[in-house]
DNA sequence: CATGCGTGGCA
DNA sequence: TTGCCAAGCAT
């Protein structure tokens, strides 16, 4: 089979796009600001995942400059149960930057984009393409798999040289002043036709054109590495109540893991040591007090993007030292009632959820 | 260039 | 139940 003409694939998704098409709030308007958070948000996201979100986020930074004025906290807060949390630290960063150095307005210029924190090589080619119209190419997962299917493509499409050639092809298949409906419909393509298991290729517009279902290697590309297996800790958590009936939170490190959420503190267990004594220790070393550790609260289980926890959470009293910020951002004594006000992961809602179902009951 | 970085849905 | 997968980016 030949290789697939580019202009040939551009003309299939440009009448396929003509179908009647979901309204996503990034299509019906084109706003770049809109445009720059919902592609920030879809980054390894799924839509009906992400939709809920855009649209409480939009109402509370309906704009550049009300994102860049708001606190951290408040934008965490938005962003909480979303996951890759730098995704938003990065957003408030690039949206005080744009404020500062382009006068609140998204730049149209492909080097400026690239220079904001939390914008790469797709986020940029999206905002230029379905904000401003410019020709330029996307390459996603979606438009990863659609383009390995059609050519045929079996090298590993993360290496560097094979990701070039992509780049490429995504690139060869714009229709000059249309890459807009091109883009969207590869992307569309990709999720609702070329899926990544049991593509439907009865439906699909290039199937007469697309090497690897001539070949029947639509299921084997594209190529996958070899998976890791993940690690599994076991992890204790210290609701810490001192003596006015007040609950200690402690900020997470503003890089790395959860970066800048709020939890209750404690950390792994180290081999052979029980979990009262990893719960004593680690509230030291983090925060330099002393507690006494009382009755279990929950034992949650949670997967992290490359390990699993079982977190074990102790309700525990605090009986000597003043909280110092050794191994955390930050530290606060709240109320219980003002806990669900606080950037919190998944796993100390859980937490936080059996408390205050015990709570309820009048526990 | 390889690795770190969340969460929920699905088979 | 477990593993796989989803509109990537930073370092």
């Amino acid at each position: 089979m030949s290789t697939p003409d580019p202009r040939q694939i551009a003309v299939r998704l440009l009448h396929w796009a003509g179908r009647a098409q979901r309204s996503f709030p990034w299509r019906t308007r084109r706003d770049p600001y809109v445009v720059w958070i919902a592609e920030t948000m879809l980054q390894q996201t799924q839509i009906q995942t992400v939709i809920p979100y855009l649209e409480r986020w939009l109402r509370r930074f309906p704009d550049v400059e009300a994102l860049a004025q708001a606190s951290l906290d408040d934008v965490l807060k938005m962003w909480e149960g979303l996951g890759y949390y730098a995704r938003a630290r990065h957003l408030h960063r690039a949206a005080r930057e744009i404020l500062q150095r382009y006068r609140g307005k998204i730049p149209d210029d492909k080097e400026a984009l690239l220079s904001l924190p939390g914008i790469g090589p797709y986020t940029a080619g999206a905002i230029l393409s379905l904000a401003f119209g410019k020709d330029e190419a996307v390459l996603d997962g979606n438009v990863r798999r659609v383009l390995t299917r059609v050519f045929g493509i079996e090298e590993d499409p993360r290496r560097a040289a094979v990701e070039r050639r992509l780049w490429q092809l995504a690139q060869s298949v714009i229709l000059p002043g249309h890459a807009r409906e091109i883009n969207e419909a590869l992307m569309d393509l990709g999720r609702e036709i070329c899926t990544p298991r049991s593509p439907r290729c009865h439906r699909c517009p290039l199937a007469d054109i697309c090497v690897a279902h001539a070949t029947g290697r639509e299921d084997a590309l594209p190529v996958k590495g070899t998976t890791r297996r993940v690690p599994h800790y076991t992890v204790t958590a210290g609701v810490v109540w001192n003596e006015e009936g007040k609950i200690l939170l402690a900020r997470r490190p503003l890089e790395g893991l959860l970066g800048g959420l709020w939890e209750f503190p404690g950390g792994k267990v180290e081999p052979g040591e029980s979990l009262e004594a990893c719960l004593r220790r680690e509230l030291k070393e983090e925060l330099d007090i002393d507690v006494v550790v009382e009755r279990p609260v929950a034992v949650v289980d949670h997967a992290y993007s490359h390990f699993k926890i079982t977190l074990h959470a102790f309700h525990c009293r605090h009986v000597g030292g003043t909280p110092r910020p050794l191994g955390v951002a930050d530290f606060r004594w709240v109320d219980v009632s003002e806990i669900r006000s606080y950037p919190l992961s998944r796993a100390d809602i859980k937490i936080l959820e059996v408390m205050e179902s015990e709570q309820n009951e009048g526990r």
